[in-house]
Formats: structure tokens, C-alpha cells, sequence
DNA sequence: CGTGTCATGTAATCAGTTACATGATTCA
DNA sequence: TGAATCATGTAACTGATTACATGACACG
């Protein structure tokens, strides 16, 4: 578990203030999951690990009728490694894309296979829009006057905007699908 | 290994004709790195499971001064399970992005620290749109009149338009950036 | 009474990269 | 002479998800 990118994240949103597992999972899901994503699997080792190198440190609250919560919050050091971290320039990664590994194959099977896909894949970033426009309501109502709000603003909107460029995408590569769809059924009735 | 998103990228491959471990990585690094991306890692331990599974045979071909090449080519079966795969409808997973983690924490260290990462990420896209532009090139240039073609184009013009979309909200982004760090530094001389 | 939320954690599994091992040929 | 290309494969490791185990309370 040395994944420096799941633990910087966790780093990251502890930083604006003590939570625990539970909490990490809802604020991710909450606030970045436009571009981050991680699972319990992921978040408890982590926290564990954090412990462990005192960047964390763990205080247990009491609750009745509920379970214990863990609730874990940054050290000096580990301001300190945000810190760090922070400063140092970010990777970049290809996004895999299935949609477009089966289009890239569309001859292999009829037209219509194609034009499904792409649909699906433009229902999906609609879909993505409204959950993107919920994310920015949550971000803007919060608000604890630390002027994170326009920093994360930002990075809703790069998130809209790609929403966007998919769409139009789509919208184009729906027209060439249904010309290529045609002039296929012309070719075929001129073969009978 | 039941990796069924690189064994199935691979099988694809090979519908376009018998290749070696070697040859496929040379053809995903050059034809779909826009939006997939696989590691002899991954390739080699796959193609001896296609084999296993029986939609794949393999064939060696003797070189002389070279190492032999394991040439695999698809079996029925194996055009049938791509077949079948081609018409399931495809997963959508939110890509990660660490510039956006970065930015996100923004108010957290200098202005711009962050304006050093969106620069750094636009530069990074300008080069993507280079780099999509010779996969165009490449893909245009082979044609086997299969009608491939059109389809390949859609994925590059995808991953151009995302790229393209990105830039623009980079640009946007440095804007708001300055002026932030404009109105801190006004702030900063006002407390003076 | 069933679903959802709160709450933590581990184990098994899957997925993917990097490093290592090996070695000839070509090209600048 | 050193880098790049051709060529295959394994082992170690890192990274991430899913399933499992446990159990109370709130809400409709």
C-alpha cells in the first residue's frame, strides 16, 4: 500500500478538517468523485498506514446505538507531506475508454451496434452534467470563507466542460454513423 | 488474468490480422493510445491464455539474426467471442486526475503553485492534440478497404475534441488564477 | 418488514506496471 | 561505441475492487 495518489487524496481531504473512513468515502463521493474515486478497501488500509507513519493521528468517539467512529485527523508532519506533495508536478494518465475500443471495431459488426454505443455514451455524460451541477450546489453552499470555493469550482467546470466536448462529439459522430448506415442499405439494394 | 478489457482490446487487434506480442504493442502505442494503453506485462500473459481458451493459435516463425516470433491469429471461436463482446454494451469508469487533486487543494499553498499545474497540464494537451494528429495520419494512411476507416477516425476526433476542450478551460482557468492572486496581492499591501 | 444509513475492517481476487533476464542487428 | 529496434517472457510489486463479516437504528 505505498499508492501514493489514493493516499495523498485522503491526505488531502483531511486536511480540511478530521473525519473518518465513513466521512472519507462520502466526501469523495460528494465533492470529488467528478475526477477521484476510492473504495473502503482503499481508504481503511490507508488511514491505518497514515497512523502509522504519524501523519494522521486516530482519536475514537463514542456513540450510542451507533457503531464507535474513527475519527482521524492530520499531524503536523502530515501538513507538512501535503505540503510537499502539493508542490510537486502531477502525473498524467491516458483514460481507458471501452466505448471507443468497440467503435474503433465497428466494421466487425453492424451499424447499428455503433450508433447504441454512442448513444449510450451520450445519455452517460447528460447523466454526468446533473450529477456535476449537484456537486457544484454542495461545493458553493458549504463554504467555511478559507477561499477553497473558487479552486473547486475549477475543477467542476473542467469536468462540465469535457461533459460538454463529449457531447457535441457524439451529436457529430451519430450524423456520420446514420450517412454511413444509408449509403450501406444503398449498397445493398443495388446488389439485389 | 480474467482481465476481460485487455483480452478483449487484444482479441480486436488480432481480428485485423495475426500479430505478434511485439507487433501488438507497436500497434496499440501507434493506432489507439488515445484511448487505450496495454504493457508486455499484460500482453504476453494474455496471449498464451487466449491460446488456452482456444480463440487464438499460435504459430512460430522462424528469423534468422532475430529472436523467432510467435505469430497468434484469431480462431473462429475467438471471432465469435469478439463478436459477442462487440454488441455488449460498453462500461463508463471516471478517469482520475491528479492535476485536478492538486488544483482542488489550491488554497492550501501559493497561487501559483497552481497556476504552475494548469499551465503544465495545458502544455500536456497541446502535445496529446500532436500526438492524435499522427495517429490520424498513421490510421489514414494504411486502409484495407474494410470500411475500418470511418470508425477509427470517430475515436481520434474524440480524443482531439477532449483535448481541445480541456485547453480552453485551461486558458479560462489561468485567467481566474491571476486574478486571484491579484486581488491577494492587493489584499496583502492593504494589510501593510 | 424491508430498505437505507451508519460504521469498521479483512480477505480474496483482479488488474496493471516495472524490473529483470537475454541477446543479435542496425544505425549514427 | 552507444542507443534504438527487434523479440519473448517471468517475477515482484503496486494498486484497486468486491465480497464477506457484523450489527443497530430510522423511516415509510
Amino acid at each position: 500500500m505505498k499508492s501514493n495518489k489514493s493516499k495523498f487524496a485522503i491526505v488531502g481531504l483531511l486536511s480540511r478538517g478530521p473525519a473518518s473512513g465513513y466521512d472519507l468515502r462520502k466526501l469523495i463521493e460528494e465533492r470529488i468523485s467528478h475526477f477521484w474515486s476510492e473504495s473502503f478497501g482503499q481508504i481503511y488500509p490507508i488511514l491505518k498506514q497514515l497512523t502509522v507513519e504519524r501523519l494522521a493521528r486516530r482519536k475514537v468517539e463514542r456513540q450510542i446505538g451507533k457503531p464507535d467512529r474513527q475519527v482521524y485527523s492530520l499531524t503536523d508532519r502530515g501538513e507538512a507531506a501535503l505540503d510537499e506533495w502539493l508542490r510537486k508536478p502531477a502525473e498524467f494518465q491516458v483514460a481507458r475508454n471501452e466505448t471507443m475500443l468497440k467503435l474503433f471495431l465497428g466494421s466487425q459488426v453492424e451499424v447499428d451496434v455503433s450508433i447504441e454505443h454512442v448513444n449510450r455514451y451520450r445519455d452517460h455524460q447528460l447523466q454526468l452534467l446533473d450529477e456535476y451541477t449537484e456537486i457544484e450546489r454542495i461545493l458553493s453552499e458549504e463554504e467555511g470563507g478559507t477561499g477553497d470555493l473558487p479552486f473547486q469550482l475549477m475543477t467542476v467546470s473542467h469536468a462540465k466542460q469535457q461533459c460538454r466536448a463529449a457531447i457535441r462529439w457524439a451529436d457529430e459522430a451519430l450524423r456520420q454513423l446514420s450517412e454511413l448506415q444509408a449509403s450501406r442499405a444503398s449498397r445493398r439494394r443495388r446488389r439485389r
